[in-house]
DNA sequence: TATGAATGAGTCTTCATTCAT
DNA sequence: CATGAATGAAGACTCATTCAT
């Protein structure tokens, strides 16, 4: 039986499918050269279909790139803010932040790639990249201003160390990229997460 | 009053002249649109010559490009060296790291953005791009392994530890590239230098 | 009665099509203004169509005129061999030889502007072009070899007088190409038939 | 005190000179490249001077080209007249006129890679290279005319034999460039001579 | 006169986008 | 809906020619 609600017909459905498909084959395009120099005709067969097929369901190559981020940044959001809320105590937070995007690089190395490769080029995206870290770092920033007033950790203001952890984060994560780190992901993190949360002691 | 030796002819000097303009043309416009947008025609414009004449000094279009790098890559790394050589305590180190890294991008905006924006499309650079950093980043941990070793600071494994304080860096430079930091440079600088002086404290 | 077997589906047969035109334009660009001068866009408006639609054909401009001289090549030599086999008599094949290239001349003047003007430039080409003469021409030789030791005609190296009726061959063509032959094709091609055939007569 | 006379004044020995150079290095460069691929620069290098000055002797490169063929043409037609003026008899001036087009090519395999190379290109040209050639061959004709009218050969239409002596003399000479022939170039000449010469004997 | 730096018109080639089938 | 042939705008690079020194 079937309830009532927003109800997707098979038209959707199957339109659904196909923008996901291309998405797909747009991402390992886009990580394999960059967006300028992946071509249309090189989404299209990594999808497998014909090149006019693609601008059946996007308007333009842009169109495209936006749909690749929009879509990888928004389940990363999610998952991310998941991590953090499941979390406990606070230094689990940190290290659920940290993990969390480590992981998430792991399992998409390609929009990883992009992110790292060709950040510039289309300045409607300039925004959307920041924002879509924004209100994880902002979620952890709240518990770290929580740890703070109740003395679990030193006054710290909680933004801006935020922040680091989500930069600490991203350098780990671009030295795996590159090969330059031996160490296990949770080895990685781990570390990461006792360094800040040495930064956050109270002092005594 | 000339003094003999390993002098300049007229010709040389202008020639490294219209060099230097065309790479100072050429980070403009790579920072404006990014490598593959940015046009040679931009270029030359932008320098106040002709098409043409760009490509009496330079091979072709990547060629500028690393000469745009090389050169910026080159003076920061030295720069930064210095810096970390003069400071006196390991603190210091750690706060000429970062000083000097924010200082740089104060003032070569522009670098920073290429750097920022399109790290891919051009393999040969991959590697020099990590290399200008791993000089001073090497340094930098040099100097904390020698202080974690005579007690001045916990143990930690000192070569990540250091990474850890370029990415702060580079975290911090980012948002102050995009307007989202109010505070000075020294403030953001002394701050982090803290939030790492926190984390390297020996415990009690 | 459509037979079946392997048919060319449409695709292929207009696939076919353009490959012609395209050639065919070409043909006449080359001949206009030799291949460095005549230019992609010349070809593509002589065949009608946009600059673009050539490289769905070719990947390049040489590889245009390679397909030009190929398949030019290819019918002259092909008609050329028939015809001297088709002939009975050794004098009616070094007549058919003569004749043959006479009356390609005439049909694919263009061609045979081209061959005439730019026969350096590709080096690929190089051997090609002695190619399409020499099986012919080797042909010929080996029927006044044959009539040499028959005994019905003299003595006589046969490959070089083969290629001398090449020669000559040619050199009437130019001729005519350049206007500077009043007579037809027919009385200029007995002519140096009988020529030929007066040298090699057994002398007595 | 300035005799009477042609005399030339050091300007103009000394600008003759230079154009002299010019002409040997663009002979160089057009033979090795042919007139498009060739450059200013290149024969101006190849002259021992800068580009600049290449261009207070000829107006333009295609002057250059001309200038080439100009000087070459006029000093083979003219030691082509001449050898063939001084051959006693018919079949000697016959062999001569072969001989020294053969000679002249072992000389100057450059001129005649680029007469070979690009004969098109410049329709100026055109005419010009025909004339060089119509002379000498002329010459001949009115030697076998005589010889027909006196009866030491048979009877033939002059200007087309004389015309079929220069073919055949231009195959030769193309094959030995290709390097095609292994005889010496006395040996070819005679052989060539002996087959116009059997072509033209009385018939009995 | 000689130079060679500067110019910019001109060419091949690519590829996002459209559209007839 | 799907296709892929056709389009043409755009850009890197070359080189004949000019001109200031």
């Amino acid at each position: 039986m079937e309830v009532c609600g927003p109800m997707k017909t098979k038209q959707q459905v199957v339109s659904e499918f196909r923008r996901t498909e291309i998405v797909d084959a747009a991402r390992t395009a886009f990580a394999r050269k960059g967006f300028t120099l992946a071509t249309i005709d090189e989404i299209a067969k990594e999808a497998g279909i014909a090149k006019g097929t693609v601008y059946l369901y996007f308007r333009s190559k842009t169109e495209i790139y936006k749909a690749v981020l929009d879509h990888d940044m928004r389940g990363m959001k999610k998952s991310t803010l998941d991590r953090i809320d499941a979390a406990a105590s606070l230094r689990d937070k940190i290290l659920a932040f940290i993990l969390t995007r480590l992981e998430n690089a792991e399992d998409k190395k390609e929009f990883f790639r992009i992110m790292d490769t060709e950040r510039g080029n289309l300045s409607v995206t300039r925004s959307q990249f920041r924002d879509w870290l924004r209100e994880p770092v902002s979620r952890l920033a709240a518990a770290i201003g929580e740890g703070s007033r109740h003395g679990e950790i030193r006054e710290v203001d909680a933004e801006r160390a935020a922040w680091i952890v989500a930069d600490i984060a991203r350098g780990a994560i671009q030295r795996r990229l590159l090969g330059h780190s031996d160490a296990t992901l949770n080895e990685d993190a781990e570390f990461l997460a006792s360094f800040v949360w040495a930064a956050l002691a109270v002092r005594r």
